[in-house]
DNA sequence: TAGTGTGAACGTTTTCACAGCT
DNA sequence: AGCTGTGAAAACGTTCACACTA
């Protein structure tokens, strides 16, 4: 056994990974190889068998992988195996779809708080759970013990939420905020924006329109 | 004029120097420096320095950048300075959340066009839009001239839409369907996936726990 | 024989450190 | 004097190609 460091490309990788193995046997395919595993996941032979490795040896050589059990390492190296508490901060369209999507496939995942600053939002219910006033942000995240929260408010009040989440003893953070945010060593930020996605595409359409045009 | 490929790296990172310096503009800051720039693009000087070489050189030694100069070679690198058509396949709530963003903040794009499936939704007016039945879809992307598309719909028929506008004539789609999607060559796919995003935070919270623990 | 696991080659991205310009 | 622009070095990531083994 060497638990070599796992490489961030390859962690952003192994929920696709996971996602695959969880098809396969939902079609029932008991067994598995690196050529059709990295087909589904939509990356080469090679860098899937790389990846794996990581994860130690699970392969058998000449036959390939076994679905259920190569699935069990993947969930074990992202840590997906217990569900992880989410809080929900901003309970408008997008923090409404968040709230679904999370209680719906939440494989490793719950949703265990939804909170908003908007009165006639508040005490309304989603996704079977009561929106809670933001001013009570503190204690309901040390209520449901959450060190994970998503990020879906106004940009002018999202440094001010995301201080008082890492004071209350949130360590990762995913946003849809378009801003840059400000968090200590040791607290993880992952960060979606449309804005930046849509205008990465634009990039690539004036590129493929110059050589056309 | 040294016109370098821009490394994909670079392309990801323009969006959000174009949002630093637009920041700056309504501060009515004229000049910045890479270290000033870096700082609110959370990013390193010298990183940023690399990044803006490849768009050519527009700063001054000893002083700095230009912000309204530095800002047009940001926004005509990534083709942001005319309106780009998008056409939104989903009006659920995250749909509708994507559609107010665009909507809104609109700087480099304008929804062309909202289709939707479901007949309770078609026909209702969203971000003063009036949403359109997806039986339509070639038809209203090429009324609209549309190249970009943004996918928030149902996973099971992701692909097959996926295909139709891309036979449409679409060649950039923003997806948030949690599956993997075939593209052809020449058509750029980025995918943003909620599941994945929380499953990368998990496997850093069980770094964190285990160091504890 | 078929398919894994991995050393080695290759390509990309980041960082350093400083020459060069204003 | 101060900040940019960039060679050179280091770090990181991907792909190749094949030895190895069930």
């Amino acid at each position: 056994m060497t638990p070599r460091p796992v490489p961030r490309s390859t962690v952003a990788r192994l929920p696709i990974y996971l996602r695959a193995l969880e098809e396969l046997t939902a079609q029932g395919v008991t067994t598995t190889s690196s050529g059709q595993l990295a087909e589904l996941a939509g990356v080469g032979p090679a860098q899937l068998r790389r990846d794996l490795s990581f994860l130690g040896s699970h392969g058998v050589r000449g036959v390939g992988y076994d679905v259920e059990h190569l699935g069990e390492q993947v969930a074990t190296a992202l840590g997906v195996t217990a569900d992880l508490a989410v809080v929900i901060v901003g309970v408008g369209n997008l923090g409404h779809a968040l709230a679904n999507y999370v209680a719906g496939t939440g494989q490793g995942f719950r949703v265990a708080a939804l909170v908003d600053a908007d009165p006639t939002v508040i005490g309304t219910v989603v996704a079977g759970l009561e929106v809670e006033d933001v001013a009570g942000l503190e204690e309901v995240v040390r209520r449901e013990e959450a060190t994970v929260a998503v990020l879906a408010i106004p940009s002018a009040v999202a440094q001010e939420v995301c201080d008082r989440l890492v004071e209350a003893g949130v360590t990762g953070i995913l946003t849809f905020v378009p801003r840059v945010l400000q968090v200590p060593e040791g607290v993880d930020l992952r960060s979606v924006d449309l804005g930046t996605e849509l205008q990465i595409l634009a990039f690539h359409e004036q590129r493929k329109a110059a050589l056309r045009g």
